[in-house]
DNA sequence: AATAATGATTATGG
DNA sequence: CCATAATCATTATT
């Protein structure tokens, strides 16, 4: 990319300057030795003209100086390679070059970089470690690309969750690429930069003093300006694999609302254990399972358990901070699943007989698919009379028996058939529509609105206190059925 | 476009 | 670790 060309520039142009100083080195020194004869067997041009003891011989001197000067360009390398080879056989130059040696060890200017190298950069080590916590710098896993495109595609009907997060995974694994490649380039860019400037430094210690101290300082520069640069890649990595967490994996930007079916589970249970609404992980599990299954073959969004409680807790909150807002639907609610109690007892009724205590639960595990239809348009006829048809309020003389009967059948398969803590979420949601209505009934003005069982004053639902022994919530609206059992 | 609904996250406390 | 409450950010609805 661009810092490839930019070094490819450096190299080059460092080499000119190495390669063009060298020559003018050589000339000048080619010259000033001539002037000062020490020339030795040099294939410099004789000064022409008389020895410069008055202006115009200096001014001679100076032009032929110029001359070569400016003509160095126009030699070709052969030549100056020729030049230099004579200059290095020069018999003086032993000795001039470790004079020269000796007065750059004395003057110190070769060693003066012993400082650095300790300091780790805690802000490289930051980018270092967030790069291997991200998957980015570490070792391969999953082998790439390939595997994420082969789980995306192999996923099927899995989960939509594993098909964001391969996309997120693909996504990381593009950037991995990107910066292993960048990152390798620059290596190489730093190798090979750094071979050259020891060729020439070598080179050039032919001619002119260059220690091994040196070299390496040179080389220590180079290596930490390369190091800066990988940084900066380093940093930007970041930045991207920033900037596609926040976009794939912080699922509110992709908040997918649940299927109308699943709701409808998570609600049938919810108002049906309202005294308790906090299931168990199992039950967790099982509602995460149904809520998938339900629009199993679509693309239907499964449902994790961490997802239902989620909604459990969003539907906890939500309902007790306004619950006459809630009342319409968990009146659905609750006839609903009165509805599939009073089927489901039924029918638990007239298994109850020819079964033993066998698997209470498969009285009611029916209910799933056939009470589903066929509840659909009783439920909605028992609504209309329950709740919609009178009055807009809900004084309702003739729903009272509604309830009763199916308080009654209710409290038959509670006896008959034993169905325990299934039968219970049952009782739990016909409390809940008989005391609700009940409680309008006797208009105790707004606040009395029906404060669910369990959900005591401060707010909070006490400890489920599955009201098993009788139907009567809790105070004057039970009243009302107690005693008409017959 | 304003507003409500809703799934998810965060902060806090037991 | 879980529940709650507040909040965020997206989606649905008006």
């Amino acid at each position: 990319m661009s810092f490839s060309i930019c070094v490819a520039q450096c190299t080059d142009s460092l080499s000119a300057t190495m390669d063009d100083q060298a020559r003018i080195m050589q000339s000048i020194g080619g010259v000033s030795l001539a002037g000062h004869s020490v020339q030795g067997g040099m294939a410099l041009p004789p000064p022409h003209g008389h020895d410069g003891t008055d202006g115009d011989g200096r001014k001679q001197d100076i032009g032929d100086i110029l001359h070569q000067i400016m003509t160095i360009t126009d030699q070709s390398l052969d030549e100056a390679q020729a030049k230099k080879h004579g200059l290095n056989c020069h018999r003086m130059k032993p000795a001039l070059f470790s004079v020269l040696c000796e007065i750059k060890e004395k003057t110190g200017l070769s060693i003066r970089g012993a400082q650095e190298e300790d300091p780790p950069d805690p802000q490289l080590m930051r980018l270092d470690n967030m790069l291997l916590a991200e998957g980015v710098a570490g070792p391969e896993k999953g082998g790439g690309s390939a595997a994420a495109a082969a789980a995306a595609a192999a996923s099927g009907g899995a989960a939509d969750n594993s098909i964001e997060h391969s996309d997120y995974r693909a996504k990381l694994t593009q950037i991995r690429q990107i910066y292993h490649t960048e990152l390798e380039k620059y290596e190489q860019a730093c190798n090979e930069f750094t071979t050259h400037v020891m060729n020439l430094l070598r080179e050039q210690s032919r001619t002119r003093p260059i220690s091994p101290k040196e070299i390496e300082r040179m080389v220590g520069i180079i290596h930490r300006k390369f190091s800066s640069i990988q940084m900066q890649l380093k940093q930007s990595t970041c930045e991207a694999v920033m900037i596609l967490r926040s976009r794939f994996l912080d699922a509110r930007r992709k908040r997918r609302n649940f299927s109308k079916q699943a709701t409808e589970i998570l609600n049938e249970y919810f108002y049906s254990h309202l005294s308790n609404p906090y299931p168990s992980e199992e039950a967790k599990e099982e509602l995460a399972k149904k809520c998938s299954i339900t629009v199993s073959q679509g693309v239907g969004s499964t449902i994790t358990v961490s997802q239902v409680s989620n909604w459990f807790g969003n539907k906890r909150i939500r309902y007790k901070k306004n619950i006459g807002k809630f009342q319409e639907e968990a009146n659905l609610y609750a006839a609903k699943t009165a509805v599939n109690a009073a089927h489901a007892a039924a029918a638990a009724v007239q298994n109850s007989q020819a079964n033993s205590p066998t698997t209470p639960n498969s009285g009611f595990q029916m209910k799933d698919e056939e009470f589903q239809l066929d509840s659909a348009e009783s439920k909605n006829t028992l609504l209309s009379n329950m709740f919609t048809g009178s009055s807009g309020s809900f004084n309702l003389p003739n729903s009272g028996d509604m309830f009763l009967s199916m308080q009654s059948l209710n409290g038959d398969s509670y006896q008959g058939a034993q169905v325990g803590a299934n039968v219970q979420s049952q009782v739990d949601t016909l409390r809940h529509v008989i005391s609700q209505t009940a409680g309008y009934n006797d208009a105790l003005g707004g606040n009395t609105m029906y404060s669910p069982h369990g959900l005591n004053a401060n707010g909070g639902w006490q400890d489920a206190t599955t009201p098993s022994s009788v139907i009567s919530p809790t105070e004057g609206p039970g009243s009302v059925h107690s005693d008409t059992s017959n």
